[in-house]
DNA sequence: TTTGCTTGTTACCGTTTGGTAACATACTTT
DNA sequence: AAAGTATGTTACCAAACGGTAACAAGCAAA
């Protein structure tokens, strides 16, 4: 028998991933997470207080879609730095199943966890709205629309293609048809910024 | 003690709709059906095999969104039709509580009832997309893009509205954003089409 | 070494879930 | 009227759920 606590809090925690990516956050359950972890599940409420706050503490851990692993690119020209920040965002969320479940979850499920979330996420759009916006000459109500289509689309056919292979006759299952979906992005930013 | 069957299988299909509307397809288990509709489990079973085959009589009873609710929209002009197509589908999506709570259910289910609304969601689309590249000279595969960058933001930000209320700036659980995202839309198809 | 605190295990509890057997009541047909 | 069938009710079951009390084992400080 091992004694240390910080160790089986991590035990537990990456059990939590485990199920989070395989399963989702619906099914981050206290029995689950105590199987899964080979941690009886008094602990479980003994070092986090409840399944909330455990969730809480892996999401506040693993928030990296938001800080190191999205990079915003750079670019001096307002068109191509448009289409990179779309496609890093769509191969961030392709690559990223537990951010898929996030967002899946997002959509039954409303907590302080996920408000904060939000709010960090609604911050670091506009700011790049704004960005492009000056540089484009474009209104901000504009570019944020343009934003809105992309950022919404992309989560929703990620999620969605767990489930369905094809939207619209593209095949959301594989590259072919997200690079088709690009090309559409890519049109479109070339007619409506300047 | 009334003895009709039509009755109580109407009675359950109704509690379904009561549930689905309110807390969606996730919650429609035998015990709340059973509960909601004051009807016994036990005729749940009997006359409708299991709570899938339950929820596939729904789901087939109430797709009305597809056939007689949706119009399509009438007119000579492309960019117009285009329009107006949008807005009506987001009008329905916006007014219908049980089929954002389908389009949810969608994300975390797969069956065959969905898969064979999805294949008659297809064919709709792809006969309007067909349309819509033929008069506008656009290629099928840049008209189902800028279809699929629509059709997918609406039912994803329609469910997220219920626990979200702003995302890019836009208030989403309210007329004034959407009519914004739509003069974006609009905006979109000026640019785009012919 | 003894005392006290942390860590871990076992066993249990009440509730809710899906699911069914057994029975009672009504209606229909012969 | 009698028999048979459709309808509805009651009561129960096993399994899974979230949650906790009570105890055992290890470690640290006195």
């Amino acid at each position: 028998m091992n004694k240390n606590r910080s160790q089986t809090e991590q035990r537990i925690l990456e059990a939590v991933g485990k199920i989070v990516e395989s399963e989702g956050f619906e099914a981050v359950g206290v029995n689950a997470v105590a199987s899964v972890s080979g941690v009886s599940k008094v602990l479980i409420y003994r070092y986090f207080g409840s399944i909330e706050q455990l969730l809480a503490k892996y999401i506040e851990d693993n928030d990296y879609w938001l800080n190191s692993e999205f990079q915003i690119p750079q670019h001096d020209n307002v068109k191509e730095f448009s289409k990179s920040v779309f496609r890093a965002y769509i191969d961030m969320v392709r690559k990223t199943p537990a951010l898929q479940k996030l967002y899946r979850w997002e959509l039954t499920t409303n907590n302080p966890a996920i408000e904060k979330l939000r709010e960090r996420r609604e911050q670091i759009a506009l700011g790049i709205i704004n960005a492009v916006s000056q540089q484009s000459g474009q209104s901000l109500e504009r570019v944020a629309g343009i934003s809105t289509l992309v950022t919404a689309t992309v989560p929703y056919l990620c999620v969605l293609s767990e489930n369905c292979k094809v939207y619209n006759s593209f095949d959301i299952s594989s590259d072919s048809g997200w690079d088709k979906l690009l090309e559409t992005i890519d049109f479109m930013l070339d007619k409506i910024l300047d």
